[in-house]
DNA sequence: CTCTCTGGTATTAAATTGGTATTAAAAATT
DNA sequence: AATTTTTAATACCAATTTAATACCAGAGAG
């Protein structure tokens, strides 16, 4: 099932004279290279049937189809029958978010050894909540993963995952980077909703972080999505307050 | 009450045309995306059935779920047979990550009143720190604002601003959004780096955003580009941490 | 277990898409 | 002037999309 979007033509009219030295097809096609590389059609990569170009333009659909094939010729177009013509190189900016890292593969983008400390692996039922946040049945299982993060050796972060088992059967069948392990599985992670925001240590956590009980810490709480939308993973962080994230945010041109 | 059960519709039923040339389905998934990023349908929540969407938009159940479909590509629905689809985004994912909005336009764009109390605005040298974030010769001038942020009525953030005043010449010459300003005056902002950390309030700030001194709060420096990547502005804002959530998108390249 | 919710899928018909053959008028070539 | 080529129209063919109906399968309540 494609989606391909024969949208509202978008399309200027012109008057086409047949009287000029040019040809009409000619005439068209130099109209429509105009619209396309400037950009205008960019929204809609899809163009209008053959047919309702023939009639706002006033000519015949023979007449449009040969403007098309020059345009295709140069590479500008491409065709499929049944469902129509498409914009072949939309200058369209590719969005670019932030990438989705685990902390493993962060942590030695910076330069900084990453060290794990097992806080505890379990298999439990999920709780109301995370059974929302991971849209499971109620009291269905999860696996539990609870880790202390260092940057060097520095307590950076408090990490809680969860992770349904039928994603992951065994939280002890892997050591390292569980992203990693995941797309071994053939759950790869493939996009996360992130949300920060700024919360006071609980006395537990503050003396696992080895900070003073109170201190500002970083609250993220993360939800991790496959390729079809299905939530895989839910985690809840504590990182030390002056640990850091970075975001980058872009204008659409 | 049961985690699965779908809830009171609050679907808006709309009129779709089979004679526009845009598709049903389209229609259809056009105006739950609307529903969806606007907020009026919330996270985590499920939609009525597809047989009950089909009644109330007049239209077969396949096309709803080819509407469904489209949106679950876009990150925005999962699924689960037998029990529903449920909703993954936050409405505001769409502001924060996919535009670069100033405050002003992301508090409309939810609906509230976003407020500003001046705390001061003026001109003067840049302190060695900003020339280097803003990669300005020493001493050079520039413009600093400073803005109570409100929403509704509450104390939600205080913002400094530091722009050059070969941007900026008139710290006074605007009053509502300062986007919208350096637009108008053709230095429209492309790009923004941001940083994020917890810190713990000074009592200054702590007592203009009416919270107890040592609260919790989000630090968030901001470097806001122009498209040929000259610095433009240079914001470091402290929000309170209980009361705004930073949502972040992240994908696999 | 059964009954009734939920989504999943196969089959079909109509409408829409591009593809092609035929034809004729106009323009360029000989 | 006769011939060929280019231009442009009409009519019909084939692939695809759209949207409907009918039936299948999982989930949950009793």
């Amino acid at each position: 099932m494609s989606i391909n979007a024969p949208e509202a033509s978008g399309i200027e009219p012109i008057e086409l004279s047949p009287s000029l030295p040019l040809p009409l097809y000619l005439q068209l096609a130099k109209h429509l290279r105009n619209q396309i590389t400037s950009g205008k059609l960019a929204e809609y990569n899809a163009l209008p049937g053959e047919r309702e170009l023939a009639e706002t333009f006033g000519v015949s659909r023979v007449t449009v189809r040969k403007a098309l094939s020059s345009l295709t010729a140069e590479g500008l177009l491409n065709k499929r029958q049944g469902s129509g013509w498409f914009i072949n190189n939309s200058p369209h900016v590719e969005q670019r978010l932030s990438a989705l890292t685990s902390f493993t593969e962060d942590m030695s983008s910076r330069g900084l050894q990453s060290g794990t400390v097992w806080l505890g692996r379990s298999i439990s039922h999920a709780t109301p909540e995370e059974a929302l946040a991971l849209n499971l049945r109620p009291r269905e299982e999860v696996v539990r993963l609870n880790r202390l993060r260092l940057a060097d050796t520095t307590p950076l972060a408090i990490e809680l995952s969860v992770v349904p088992t039928k994603f992951l059967p065994d939280p002890f069948a892997f050591d390292g980077s569980l992203y990693q392990h995941l797309r071994n599985l053939g759950h790869a992670p493939h996009r996360a909703l992130q949300r920060l925001s700024a919360v006071r240590l609980i006395p537990d956590l503050a003396r696992q972080l080895e900070l003073p009980e109170g201190a500002p810490a970083l609250y993220i709480e993360r939800r991790t999505f496959l390729e079809n939308g299905t939530p895989l993973e839910f985690v809840a962080s504590h990182y030390r307050g002056d640990a850091y994230d970075f975001v980058v945010e872009l204008t659409l041109t």
